[in-house]
RNA sequence: GCGGCCGUGGCGAAAAGGCAUACGCACGGGCUUUAGGUGCCCGCGGGAGUGAUCCCAUGUGGGUUCGAAUCCCACCGGCCGCACCA
């Protein structure tokens, strides 16, 4: 090995040819390495099936640590994507030292666009640059050390994994929600019930039997979990694909390459999670999530409790929805949203005698005034519509409908402000009491009605105000009929009675609404799961029977996207997979009896989000042929208990950008597996750790480009490169900022050992902070010391000697108990930073004592640096002259006896600063430490004679006395 | 605009409401080496003093407390999320 290395075959200096270095590190690195591969140390046994075995092991309890898998990007890693996989390392370590079967591993998410779109850029076939993209990743990480159960990794563009991937979109696909029972539940029951009447079939009077097949389908779609509609989805014809909400940005682009999204009506395919609301934003409260997290999903499920109300018109009714039914009273007029259906319906032929010319546009007709909203409102973007969010547009459709509980007539208008994808499609204005929509009143002279007391002494004639008056914390007036009066109510008494009320007229109901919509679920990419979905001739769609999947991904000539110019909204998505006639047009036998027939396949793809929805159960059973998991295995490491009532993954670490995408898609169809039996998890992640970021210096010329940070110079806290002045700002990490720093190459310089310590050392795991190359050395010198503690550099001999603990000395054993005590709770809290410190601490501690090492210390030590550092600690372990592994070893145990110290230093203080310092027994009694505190003589000289108010004791540790 | 998080040495950062600045980097001094990088030792918040010592410092201003980096209020600065959600 060492013949590979110029540096390690050059003679190092004479004085220290044993000495810790980089080449040193490089050939034990290897060497462990090695071995541990060949040994399996890190196999994980299952309690039964392929993985069963090690009984020692499979009898601990166990632990379940992951990170969220990565996409094998061309580009490589740099230092900031190890962070989370060394920290769950660490983690994962410390939990088999301490008596735990922990189950860790890695695998790859490596459909989707990134990796699609590489494999363009290349000109290379997804699959070919893919793979060859992990096999890069895989040996980069392999020189971390990491101690991942390689017997369980994958990829989810396997055609074994995502075998299951397509099965569970069928067991979805074959699902309803039975709200009654509160759970999905097979469709085949739903069918049942159709058949036996126990329920009647919706929109229609006719008996199940009497459908046809068309009409049996059309229903069924309706309560199918994952279902295909005609849907305004989120199309952008510069990446070529629809995109669900969670990709698009507020901006109304799309996440990934910022490209135009316009809202286009499409036949895509669904994923029901609206069905999952409730339980998704419940079930939250039970887990160990990062709060800012949980914020993050509750706020984009978005629940509002409120009320349904009906507003007559023309014999009919328009239905909206509110969260302050309270103060119906106060509406002055509705508004829809552009799109709604039901506007065309009540648009007259003509304007109302006297209609208000502000309100028509200036249009000859109520007809053409709409028209030319709707087009105005459809060609505006997310991004002008938002800009544009402060003036209130519209149009009146010429029509009034009536208030239910005053019976006024109140005129209808469109405007964008209102959205057809949120509530209903349509509002109740109440002007005096919303912001928009006091905004809206005041451009076109509608009345405002105060129905709420304002309580910051504006009064209740609205005519001045400048604003509306929003506050929750006031009493209602002006809102009484002849059978209800909510005048002098709080707005919460007031909500429950006019609910009540029009439950009573039937004109409304109380109600729940959500801003969570389903989830678009297909793409127009080749580079994802094909669905296991064929059309017969009346495009009625068949799922694939089980013995068909996997539904392999076909060669195709060309796979890249058809993508558009972004700008152009009127272009339709092209899928890949359709230019294939030969694989599209099949003639199958489904199994249900009717012999072959001719199908159309479905070309859409499932996009990148699928295959990370369910991979933790995968890892569990990797090979499993039967079923995703086996049950039984899925129990062991996954099931509900002591502390975690919906089971889960023990730890799961990643960053904070997946809150509502790969997060919330994945707990829904934990939810899904869970209802229909297959798990006994209803949550993934129990406990979920989003690390920071590894950020990194930026430096600019002066025309603002970026220049590479490794040449840059450091004169009087000024910068240049190349005798030019370069200014400075802390940004991300990565090629295109030219300050990229690899994992290889600081394993190159240091060694990987020296690497893991530095990204853990280098503050709490989950604050950001900027990587800076020159500080790695310190970590470096740590292990050089430890190593120096343990052997001889000049002779290579261990030079630690033996002697019992008990023969220790005192100082020594105060030193070594005391870190053993806060390392074990650092790295249980994953504080790793202060854990490396204190190792840090005792270190330096007994390398100033002097002298050989006794062996009950070299050997702790080295045991508490094992999980951190883990193949210098093996090879320590291995030199003390052992002959296992430190993998397996037991983390030492702190004696309390030495936790604490002989005598503890008290701190005396006089009006809270301190006068003093006392050494005191730790065991000293409040009275006698008074009495000490009080006697010593710098105290008496503090004091100067003057009297003494109050004595405040806490022993051993602190007196403070406050003087008269 | 709404919501959340965070401000401590030159830098990364430590501190169950109880000795502020642990640990590391950088910096200064010394030692070792023919020499150098990644070796070893010492010093290192600011100010005063020859000195044991004293005073002042946790973004700013108030408050609670015997005692506040930590809790409360306001402001300033930064980061993140949501954004016409009825």
């Amino acid at each position: 090995m060492s013949e590979t290395n110029p540096a390690a075959a050059a003679p190092q200096a004479e004085a220290a040819p044993h000495r810790y270095t980089a080449a040193m590190a490089a050939d034990i690195e290897a060497r462990w390495q090695d071995f541990w591969a060949a040994e399996g140390t890190y196999e994980a046994p299952n309690p039964k099936g392929d993985l069963a075995g090690a009984p020692a092991l499979a009898a601990r309890p166990k632990k379940f640590i992951m990170d969220m898998f990565p996409y094998p990007s061309g580009a490589g890693l740099h230092v900031g994507h190890p962070l989370g996989y060394i920290a769950t390392d660490v983690y994962a370590r410390f939990q088999r030292m301490t008596g735990h079967n922990v189950l860790h591993t890695l695998g790859f998410d490596a459909f989707g666009l990134p990796a699609e779109q590489y494999a363009v850029q290349t000109g290379t076939h997804p699959r070919v640059s893919t793979e060859a993209n992990i096999e890069n990743m895989t040996s980069q990480l392999r020189r971390l050390g990491l101690g991942h159960d390689k017997r369980r990794s994958f990829a989810t563009i396997d055609p074994d994994y995502y075998k299951w991937t397509q099965w569970i979109f069928l067991q979805i696909f074959n699902s309803w929600y039975d709200e009654e029972a509160n759970k999905a539940r097979p469709i085949s029951e739903l069918v049942a019930q159709f058949e036996s009447g126990e329920r009647p079939v919706p929109g229609t009077t006719r008996a199940w039997s009497a459908l046809g097949e068309t009409e049996r389908a059309d229903v069924l779609g309706r309560y199918r979990l994952a279902y295909a509609s005609d849907a305004p989805v989120n199309w952008c014809p510069g990446l070529g694909t629809v995109l669900a909400n969670e990709e698009v940005t507020a901006e109304g682009r799309s996440e990934r390459g910022n490209f135009p999204v316009f809202k286009s009506k499409l036949r895509q395919w669904n994923m029901r999670i609206t069905a999952y609301a409730d339980r998704l934003l419940d079930d939250l409260d039970e887990l160990d999530w990062p709060e800012a997290i949980k914020l993050q999903q509750r706020n984009w499920i978005g629940r509002s409790e409120g009320a349904r109300v009906d507003f007559p018109i023309d014999g009919e009714r328009i239905t909206v929805f509110t969260t302050r039914p309270d103060t119906l009273f106060g509406a002055t007029y509705m508004v829809l949203a552009p799109e709604h259906p039901l506007v065309e319906k009540f648009t007259p032929a003509a304007w109302p005698e006297g209609t208000h010319e502000v309100w028509t546009g200036g249009h000859a007709t109520p007809a053409e005034a709409v028209a030319a909203y709707r087009a105005q409102a459809a060609s505006k973007s997310d991004v002008e519509r938002q800009a544009e969010a402060k003036d209130k547009t519209g149009v009146f459709i010429g029509a009034y409908a009536t208030n239910p509980v005053n019976g006024e007539r109140v005129p209808v208008f469109i405007a964008d402000y209102v959205l057809m994808g949120y509530g209903t499609g349509a509002i109740m204005a109440v002007p005096a009491h919303d912001t928009r929509d006091f905004a809206f009143a005041r451009a076109f002279e509608l009345p405002i009605r105060c129905v709420v007391e304002p309580t910051d002494g504006r009064g209740t004639d609205t005519t001045e105000w400048k604003d509306a008056f929003a506050s929750y914390d006031a009493r209602i007036v002006n809102s009484a009929n002849d059978s209800v009066t909510l005048d002098g109510l709080g707005v919460v008494e007031a909500k429950a009675r006019i609910t009540e009320y029009l439950r009573g007229e039937g004109l409304g109901e109380g109600t729940v609404n959500f801003r969570l919509r389903d989830w678009l679920f297909s793409r127009q990419r080749y580079w994802g799961e094909p669905f296991p979905i064929v059309y017969d001739e009346d495009g009625i769609a068949h799922p694939l029977p089980e013995s068909m999947l996997p539904l392999e991904l076909p060669e195709v000539e060309d796979y890249s996207p058809r993508t558009f110019d972004p700008d152009d909204a009127d272009t339709r998505p092209e899928t890949p997979l359709s230019r294939n006639e030969d694989w599209v047009n099949v003639t199958l036998d489904l199994g249900d009896g009717r012999g072959p027939r001719k199908f159309r396949r479905e070309t859409n793809t499932m996009p990148n989000w699928a295959g990370s929805c369910w991979y933790e159960l995968r890892y569990l059973d990797p090979h499993n042929s039967e079923r995703p998991v086996d049950p039984e295995i899925e129990q062991y490491w996954m099931g509900p208990r002591e502390g975690m009532p919906h089971g889960g993954v023990d730890l799961y670490v990643g960053g904070a950008e997946h809150a509502v995408l790969h997060l919330l898609y994945a707990r829904f169809w934990s939810k899904v597996l869970y209802d229909l039996g297959y798990v006994s998890s209803a949550e993934p992640f129990h406990k979920l750790f989003n690390q920071g970021m590894i950020q990194a210096y930026v430096y600019r010329d002066s025309r603002g480009i970026a220049v590479p940070a490794a040449e840059v110079e450091e004169r009087d806290g000024a910068y240049y490169h190349q005798g030019e002045k370069v200014s400075r700002l802390l940004g991300k990490m990565g090629k295109s900022l030219k300050n990229a720093v690899t994992p290889d190459e600081i394993c190159a310089e240091y060694g990987a050992d020296t690497l893991r310590l530095y990204e853990m050392a280098m503050g709490p795991l989950d604050v950001s902070r900027p990587w800076d190359t020159r500080a790695v050395v310190g970590q470096f010198r740590l292990l050089q010391r430890l190593w120096r503690n343990v052997v001889d550099e000049a002779t290579g001999e261990v030079t630690v000697v033996d002697v019992p603990e008990a023969d220790v000395d005192v100082d020594t054993l105060r030193a070594l108990h005391k870190a053993i005590d806060g390392v074990r709770q650092d790295l249980e809290g994953l504080r790793f930073n202060t854990a490396i410190a204190k190792v840090t601490e005792l270190n330096n501690h007994l390398t100033k004592t002097g002298g050989p090492l006794p062996r009950p210390v070299a050997e702790a030590l080295v045991l508490m640096t094992a999980p951190l550092a883990p193949h210098i600690a093996e090879e320590l372990w291995r030199r003390l002259g052992h002959t296992d592994s430190v993998v397996h070893r037991d983390f030492p145990v702190a004696d309390p006896a030495y936790v604490v110290d002989e005598t503890v230093t008290c701190v005396v203080q006089i009006k809270g600063k301190v006068k003093a310092r006392i050494e005191v027994s730790p065991e000293i009694s409040d009275e006698e430490l008074e009495k000490v505190a009080l006697a010593d003589e710098k105290v008496v000289a503090a004091l100067g004679g003057a009297g003494i108010r109050k004595v405040i004791v806490r022993a051993p540790k602190l007196v403070n006395i406050v003087p008269a």
